[in-house]
RNA sequence: CGCGCGGUGGAGCAGCCUGGUAGCUCGUCGGGCUCAUAACCCGAAGGUCGUAGGUUCAAAUCCUACCCGCGCAA
């Protein structure tokens, strides 16, 4: 079977590499590359390098709907496509390219959180339990009928990179499970129960402030699916602090915001509804530290107020 | 050359502007105290102050270059 990847980050990976493992694959899709990091350098995408790594075609079009892509995909007179976190939504006139079109592969048990942000959705709506779908496209973005999936459940110390991982492992070995079949046209695909549809938007460069008037219990939930990237912030003497890690601390008389230091040293912040107890934070400039050594340095003391 | 912060005993920091060979909070090791404690007391080990030059009688502190870590932005 003829088939190509799209896919741009770490996530795709091992998709793409059982893709390799198990068809014919000639060639992958992914986003171009783009200037990233400190200085300005351009960086390949992911997928890009290990793509070349195992010596693929690596094609990356600026544009989806010019018409080059389709052509490019016509050129290989190809069986199916792969889709998993390539980041653009393709045409009905790129999806009815291959022959059996393109399979996608979703972060999510869909029609559950149908969207850019999945796994990240998963957390913050604290759902017991996630997984992947393969299903066919079509123009709607995620609506298409599921062949298969796989479910797992989430820790409750999960975050988004984590889960990541997991999920794109966890993609890697439904589509190796199904792929022979799928190829043969022998997966039968179920439709997505409208009704039930959750939507996952993207994460907005405004949503890694947290807003301390909210309830412990969703902070610690934003902090996690935050993380690591682009990780939940706050300010302090106006300077930003990330916090990478948090628990839902005792439930203490705390104005939001505001810094209680434990003899324990321990460190609690106030909130609407109950404390948020701080466990790991990286002030702007410096490297990720436990609080303990942040308490040692005298970053923070008693009395301190957050989101300032 | 996109903007900014930082590299000081194992950790996190102060000292640098106003040069005169190093301090804080911890950790570690030894001892003591306690019903008990991420408690307290006593003592000890551990640092060529990122690297290479320069200025100076003298540099962690001033100057130059370079290396490394990090935040923003994308």
């Amino acid at each position: 079977m003829r088939t190509v990847f799209f896919g741009t980050p770490e996530i795709a990976i091992a998709s793409l590499d059982a893709l390799a493992d198990t068809t014919d694959l000639v060639g992958v899709v992914c986003q171009p590359d783009r200037p990233a990091g400190r200085g300005m350098s351009t960086k390949p995408p992911a997928v890009k390098r290990r793509a070349l790594e195992l010596g693929l075609e690596v094609y990356q079009p600026e544009k989806v709907r010019s018409g080059e892509l389709e052509a490019w995909l016509r050129v290989h007179e190809l069986d199916l496509a792969v889709v998993l976190a390539y980041g653009r939504i393709l045409p009905q006139q790129v999806l009815d390219a291959p022959r059996l079109g393109c399979v996608n592969l979703h972060a999510s048990l869909l029609p559950r959180h149908r969207g850019a942000a999945p796994i990240q959705a998963c957390l913050l709506q604290g759902d017991p339990e996630t997984g992947v779908c393969l299903m066919q496209m079509e123009a709607g973005l995620d609506t298409g009928p599921v062949f298969a999936r796989r479910t797992i459940p989430i820790a409750a110390d999960e975050d988004t990179g984590s889960l990541t991982a997991r999920l794109a492992t966890l993609a890697a070995e439904l589509l190796s499970a199904e792929i022979e079949a799928l190829g043969q046209s022998r997966l039968t695909a179920v439709p997505q129960e409208e009704s039930l549809a959750t939507w996952a938007p993207p994460i907005r460069h405004e949503d890694q402030w947290l807003d301390f008037h909210g309830s412990a219990l969703a902070l610690e939930r934003r902090v996690r699916a935050l993380h690591p990237r682009p990780s939940a912030s706050t300010l302090l003497g106006g300077k930003r602090l990330k916090l990478l890690s948090v628990a839902v601390g005792p439930d203490l008389e705390l104005a939001p915001g505001l810094v209680h230091v434990t003899r324990e040293r321990r460190i609690l912040v106030g909130t609407e509804c109950g404390t948020l107890e701080l466990l790991q934070v990286q002030p702007e400039g410096k490297r990720a530290m436990p609080v303990a050594d942040w308490l040692n340095g005298r970053g923070i003391t008693d009395g301190a107020k957050l989101g300032a």
